[in-house]
DNA sequence: GGTGAGATCGGCCAAGAGACGGAGGTGGCG
DNA sequence: CGCCACCTCCGTCTCTTGGCCGATCTCACC
């Protein structure tokens, strides 16, 4: 009985490069295809699938949400990141948003078959970089480096091209709060700027692209 | 004779994807893989293949870059932009520096084979919402919203966390110039904050992945 | 030779942004 | 209970930012 796999990614070309690729693995078999986060909860309810191939960056609902809601609703179906994104906040977002495991798109294709096959088990999956990743976070809790809960919230506003008044606004703390913030958390990350900050959300996927400040 | 293409793409899913994909088209016939645009320089250099698929979007040297150095060297090599960025700058960049077509990674299998083909022959080959976008651009060269030269060189040193002192130092201009700049671009774009244009920067694809400030 | 766009600077000014120290409140945890 | 992390806010200070006016200079174009 084949491991059924659900693949969600905005990429036509990623999506059919790894339907066709694990089509030639026997033991795996792509019942469908979600192009954002929306139908990746949706096909997710309707299919069951074994494993879900998710990319975190899609416009939209965002592969974390999505992870999130389809392991609240579908706890039998594992999640599998697969991105191109690879830095701590989205490796512990995927991980606490349930994940089971968290792969680069880089990764070698027999070692993508294995791990999915593993993921159906319940096997924890994690790259290697993105397992570093993960135990420097665990092991440090109280990291100096790790932001809390309310500096990544204003960090995320931030990273919306928003200003500290408009912040501390959507926030409903005052624009003096959100400075203090703001310094907090650029002397966490050792940058110099809210610009760097915003950039640096971006980099870090914790802004969805679709989110970006444009006209 | 089949059509020989080199793939240059940062990630071995798509790459792989795209081989094995190509693969099934006996008129193709992928010659190489590049992962970065270095790479993609190099191996166009060695392998004057008749295509080369360009990542606009590559750590180190990105694809805007390695496609002129190509289209300077092997001049009989054409280059298909393949990307997932679609914007004004990136897709007007993309063909200035002498890529015969633009499409994007959510293009359909089949069409994507025709284009590789028609490319080979030297045939314009636009994802039709790209085309909108050129044509917009090239109607209206003095569009009131379309940067200059030096706007969009600081517009990219400013999506790189740069303070407006250290973009003139940068670009061996004064403060006061690179203010002037910042103005006018902000102006242009309608947008109210620096931290705004460096998002707008890297939605559009201004700015690789790999210069985001981090830490 | 005029015309216009672009690049380069200047002064002036209001607003935002960040650093610094201080301080009160909450809630978890030993 | 005390301790500590976190969230909240305040005042003050310096620096950056961005808008507004202006000005030269170059260069392509008609």
């Amino acid at each position: 009985m084949p491991v059924r796999v659900l693949i969600a990614d905005d990429h036509s070309v990623v999506r059919q490069g790894l339907r066709m690729f694990l089509k030639l693995d026997p033991e795996l078999e792509v019942v469908g295809e979600a192009a954002n986060g929306a139908e990746a909860i949706q096909m997710a309810r309707a299919l069951t699938p074994d494993v879900v191939l998710m990319d975190l960056l899609m416009p939209g609902t965002d592969g974390i949400t999505a992870t999130q809601r389809i392991r609240a609703e579908v706890p039998q179906t594992e999640v599998l990141a697969l991105t191109s994104v690879l830095e701590d906040a989205s490796v512990v977002g995927a991980v606490q948003a349930g994940a089971i495991g968290y792969l680069l798109k880089d990764t070698q294709a027999e070692q993508l078959c294995k791990a999915i096959k593993a993921a159906a088990k319940g096997q924890v999956q994690l790259a290697p970089e993105a397992a570093a990743r993960l135990v420097r976070e665990v092991r440090a809790p109280d990291n100096p480096e790790s932001l809390t809960g309310r500096e990544t919230e204003v960090l995320r506003a931030l990273a919306t091209g928003l200003t500290n008044r408009e912040i501390g606004r959507a926030l409903n703390i005052g624009e003096r709060t959100v400075k203090t913030h703001v310094s907090h958390l650029l002397g966490k990350l050792g940058l110099q700027s809210r610009t760097q900050a915003a950039l640096y959300a971006v980099r870090i996927g914790l802004v969805p692209e679709s989110k970006l400040s444009g006209r």
